[in-house]
DNA sequence: GGCGTGACTTATA
DNA sequence: ATATAAGCCACGC
């Protein structure tokens, strides 16, 4: 809970059920704005799978990334749209699931 | 402290 | 609009 690392996790975690953060966001409130890339990588490591839901991370399209160490894009989508997520397309409707945090 | 790596973001063509 | 390039910063060694 000090690294931006496990900042990460917790941050993720924190996300709302039927809604979707995106990678920027999330580094933003873990304290980088602009360590977008590190999210991606601190989930990549995923030590919590099971806490960890990085189906809720998405990128600011709302599209998840290439390289989804979880599942693919395909159990990605299934997993947000069984918590109550619409598509858009391929991507997820961030006007209505993104979240929205200030840094405050 | 340096080097390599990367699930992003932004800019330019 | 898509494709490609560069920048970015933190983790691990």
């Amino acid at each position: 809970m000090s690294n931006f690392f496990d900042k990460v996790y917790v941050v993720v975690q924190q996300i709302p059920k039927g809604m979707v953060m995106n990678y920027g966001t999330v580094a933003m409130i873990a304290g980088s704005p602009r360590c977008a890339r590190q999210v991606g990588y601190a989930l990549h490591v995923n030590p919590d799978p099971d806490t960890i839901p990085c189906h809720r991370v998405v990128m600011k399209d709302g599209g998840l990334s290439a390289a989804f160490a979880f599942g693919g894009a395909a159990e990605h989508r299934l997993r947000l749209e069984a918590e109550g997520v619409t598509f858009k397309g391929d991507n997820v409707d961030m006007k209505k699931h993104l979240v929205c945090i200030s840094i405050k």
